[in-house]
DNA sequence: TTTCTGTATACTGTATACAGTATGCGAAAA
DNA sequence: TTTTCGCATACTGTATACAGTATACAGAAA
């Protein structure tokens, strides 16, 4: 007798309102001027407050939430400081995982990345999110395949906070084409087995999509 | 007439629980086996278990506490493997914050640093709690200097996770007066003005931190 | 009109109530 | 004795109730 293991998986009601509400402002559903009120929610989703809170403010902390002044929950606005705040700490976890990752020099681990690049690069759509959750692909891969829960986490973290205006991907003005295209240079860094190289391509490139988003902001 | 502004700085009760745990945790006063009870510490703090709950999530979704399989939540203890990945992630912050101190320059700043470098390694204590703080403001002074909320951030996460053990801290087994004073070091590779030297400077300090922490587990 | 002030409303934070589940212990069976 | 089973208990997750506060609006005063 070999009967499958149940997993507990304690997985809540606010688990669930997390994940569907992330959705939501990932799909653009929720939109920068709506308002988030806890009892609507509530009642759209047919459960108490109490995990729709839960939810709300774990997003909050996060940093993807900010309270209204007039009650309620909104998508929290980046000044343009804060941008730049962003891509230097972005810099910060990539460049450590390309670090590592030219210091592994895998083939194996490299052959998965390349794959992923040439997978997410094909993408046919003009649509800014789609352009937003490929780059996420691709660079979120590098990250995984370190194997490090801790950078993943931050990397996840970061990339959250930008969901809600598609920071990170190429924007409007931009050439949205040429924005992905530059990953397979990202991944011969590392292959060079050049732990400082491998931090310094990728600093610049992150640096790159930083003067980029300028350039949108400005003309947009 | 010019009254003082009253700041809402809605603080809530929970953010109050939050900070007397993590501060219970710190000073040791909360154990790795005690079990914290949302309903005990609803007695005894003398509020209801709501907010008490919510603190006690917020500590667990960052890394410092674990529910109990026989309910309540303990301390988080971290495997082997953990640890070293907490080292490289604190290697990606700070190394990255090197890099921009480095690139920055600031006489100004540098001299900042100095204070609170000569101020913390005087510290008259053996105990290896207080290494653990001075360690932490030496190392938070840098960070803190780069004006960049969201490196801060991830520094404080990082750090929090460690409280609970000293870890980052030299251990028992170590030469705890030795283990401060390599600081001064880390300012002068700032001074270069050399991001990349920095950077290597600061991850070589976080990585001979990481093998001493080694010796010091496998000795303990 | 414009400005002020009182009141209704909206929404939150906190307390409490309720129900389900897992754990541990004691009694019954072997 | 050892093992198995049922029950009490402990603790959680979710729902609901309550009270306070801030916003908005309407009516009064200027």
């Amino acid at each position: 007798m070999a009967l499958q293991v149940i997993k507990p998986e304690r997985r809540r009601l606010a688990d669930e309102v997390y994940d569907q509400l992330l959705e939501a402002i990932t799909t653009g559903e929720i939109r920068p001027d709506d308002r988030l009120v806890q009892e609507k929610l509530a009642a759209e989703m047919q459960i108490s407050r109490t995990p729709i809170r839960e939810a709300l403010l774990r997003l909050e902390q996060e940093g993807v939430l900010a309270t209204s002044p007039r009650g309620g929950f909104v998508l929290y606005r980046m000044s343009e400081g804060e941008v730049k705040e962003l891509y230097q700490a972005r810099a910060a976890i990539e460049g450590q995982a390309a670090r590592i990752l030219a210091h592994h020099n895998d083939p194996q681990v490299n052959a998965m990345i390349r794959q992923t690049i040439e997978t997410e690069e094909n993408i046919s759509s003009d649509a800014v999110r789609d352009y937003f959750e490929a780059n996420r692909k691709i660079h979120r891969r590098f990250v995984e395949l370190v194997n490090n829960r801790y950078l993943l986490e931050m990397f996840d973290s970061i990339w959250n906070r930008a969901v809600s205006f598609q920071l990170f991907a190429a924007i409007e003005n931009a050439d949205l084409s040429k924005s992905l295209g530059d990953h397979m240079a990202l991944l011969e860094a590392i292959e060079t087995g050049d732990k400082g190289h491998a931090l310094e391509v990728f600093t610049t490139h992150i640096q790159a999509g930083f003067e980029l988003q300028l350039e949108g902001l400005a003309g947009g």
